[in-house]
DNA sequence: ATAAGGGTTCCAGTGACAGGAAGGTCAAGG
DNA sequence: CCTTGACCTTCCTGTCACTGGAACCCTTAT
């Protein structure tokens, strides 16, 4: 298989398969022609990787993930670990995220949005709410 | 006021007090001796930017909304918009990141964590669920 | 022979800084 | 007067995970 075909079938950008090569994560071998040529094997893992990417796995976590699953003496234990330390780190943007959302929420319902220039946005921002 | 000072008044570190020097967002002024030398104006301006990219704002709207709170004719109107549409990018990512975070949190629970190599976390990346 | 549609490498850019090197400046203490 | 240490300066590199584009090669069909 070729980079397109294979970026169809695992649903990557070519661009990012060749950056994956580039940084070790897949060894596709290359044909006469100096194309890449993609087994099975490397289009598993470039789905693998797609998936645990779309969940937020970092690179890092991806690259110890995809050793642990082609590692037969892992233990689900260690698996795990990676995961609930991603999960933490994924609620802890939402708490983040929900934070800056309710600030910033209760801003805009504070601001009329007209035509005159008065905006609490601004006056949060600037701190100089009046008291 | 050096540098220093901003720094600790403002609780933005002084490399991103630089930055925002370099990219334009602050022109303070300088000393005989090279040293930046920042007027009550700039501390406020960085306090704003310091509150805008605490609650998210990009670089791009901190610097829309710079030049809003700095323009008497502005509208609330305008200020609103900006700030409606990063609550939207808010809420996408908190989408995004509670979807991750569901799907994740079904796997870590199927997962027993134990010293056996079974693994529902990997199975699931890897798509090889049992029927 | 040529044109379209693959593929290849390499370089630059993204956002918003952080780390660090090399060197200038300032105030206090000996 | 000199040194020490804490500042300050600029400049360069690195981060993360790609993305875009240039310049060029290969394959297949017409």
């Amino acid at each position: 298989m070729n980079i397109g075909d294979v970026a169809k079938a695992s649903g990557l950008p070519a661009k990012t398969i060749r950056y994956y090569e580039e940084i070790g994560l897949i060894r596709p071998q290359r044909g006469a022609n100096g194309y890449r040529a993609f087994r099975d094997t490397d289009l598993h893992k470039l789905a693998f990787l797609g998936r645990a990417r779309a969940l937020g796995f970092s690179i890092a976590d991806c690259r110890n993930l995809l050793q642990l699953y082609e590692d037969d003496s892992r233990t689900s234990a260690e698996v795990k670990e990676i995961a609930r330390g991603h999960l933490d780190e994924i609620d802890a943007k939402i708490r983040d995220l929900s934070e800056m959302r309710r600030t910033l929420a209760a801003l805009i319902t504070a601001c009329a949005g007209d035509n005159r220039p008065d905006c609490p946005i601004l006056d949060g921002l600037a701190m100089e709410q009046p008291t």
